[in-house]
DNA sequence: CATCAAGTTGAGCATATGCTCAATTGAGCG
DNA sequence: CGCTCAATTGAGCATATGCTCAACTTGATG
């Protein structure tokens, strides 16, 4: 293969990584996939990250810190309630589902990989506070709003994770458009409930 | 080893497998682990089960319905807002969240292992219709109770699901008690709710 | 051009995995 | 006692994995 700065090949090796967890999975995912993926030797990809956990911690927390900033991105300048209900529908735009897949993947391996779990653990604390950032801001633009916030913002990210879940099964009978409704409804409970 | 039934070496081996995919995990866990547990040699596993694949999803499905019978007697008898509380409680008091690992596990490799999905989609359907049986009852004892029991019941039973995976993470700050308050206030919310 | 450090190689080791198959064991039965 | 057949064995094959290391290539520098 050409020769390339380190930097540049360090971050190629990180995003065909990424594609390779997608396609394999955590678990099966492996070093020889990257290396293959991206036609360079074995030895090069060790040269960068001294192991397959560090690789694979590195990928899960480029694509989870992507995806928040995606979010962010696409809500930014909405009010409160429109983009609440736009990043809810972001799990549904999602091709494949690509970004859930690998969400839900790495909470499910990070209970037996330390590496997985700090950057999960960040992720998730971010990604909660998105969404209770939102809320708040709702409350303040409808005058009422959840009366706990920081309660509100867990109970919607678990219920997102949780029929995000469900759709993955295969042949499941959850889809996108009811997670879409149950999304919506969830928020209309928390919003309108009476301080 | 000794010898056996076939039944109740079949039996044994299942038990034993699901020992090892706790341990290890679905990806992870092997025949040699199985083996090794109950101490025969790889032929037998191979002589009652023709793949790993299939023991594999006989030991989720006897340990989902295992766990769902359990609940089931667990709030047999009781009022249904009880029971529904108790059915809430279940999570907390499994020790080492045990049921809970295999349940997310599966269920996040169902989307691979079409056997596995098969399985899954059965125990998610019994698990939601459990709830959504005891929204109804409660509903009829109060009056009150929520517009749409299985819409309910999808948010409750995906709200658990997204609890417990974010309780598994390592070092997270979700912790069963907090879980077991954002369930109680989701029931709130479900039951309190105009038509 | 020569030098040198950084980028890169890939055969190879140690280990692990699912599964096969010919052979062995043993309990029940006439 | 012998016979039969289900239960059981375990060495072994083909394949896969993370990682090492001595050697090689190449671009920049003086």
């Amino acid at each position: 293969m050409a020769r390339m700065s380190g930097a540049d090949r360090r971050q190629q090796i990180v995003a065909a990584a990424i594609e390779v967890i997608l396609q394999r999975g955590l678990a099966q995912a492996a070093t020889r996939d990257v290396t293959r993926a991206i036609g360079v030797g074995s030895g090069l990809l060790h040269h960068y990250f001294p192991s397959w956990a560090e690789l694979r911690a590195e990928a899960v927390r480029q694509a989870a810190w992507q995806e928040i900033d995606a979010v962010k991105a696409a809500i930014s300048g909405l009010p409160a309630r429109a983009a609440m209900q736009r990043l809810a529908d972001w799990m549904i735009d999602d091709e494949d589902m690509r970004h859930w897949r690998l969400w839900l993947n790495a909470q499910d391996e990070a209970h037996r990989d330390p590496l997985l779990a700090e950057v999960m653990n960040a992720a998730m604390l971010a990604w909660r506070g998105l969404i209770a950032e939102l809320l708040r801001e709702a409350g303040e633009e409808t005058g009422g709003g959840p009366a706990d916030a920081d309660a509100a913002a867990w109970r919607l990210a678990a219920l997102m994770d949780g029929l995000a879940g469900a759709m993955l099964v295969r042949d499941s009978v959850m889809t996108p458009q009811i997670a879409r409704n149950l999304i919506g409804m969830q928020l209309r409970l928390e919003c309108d409930s009476s301080a």
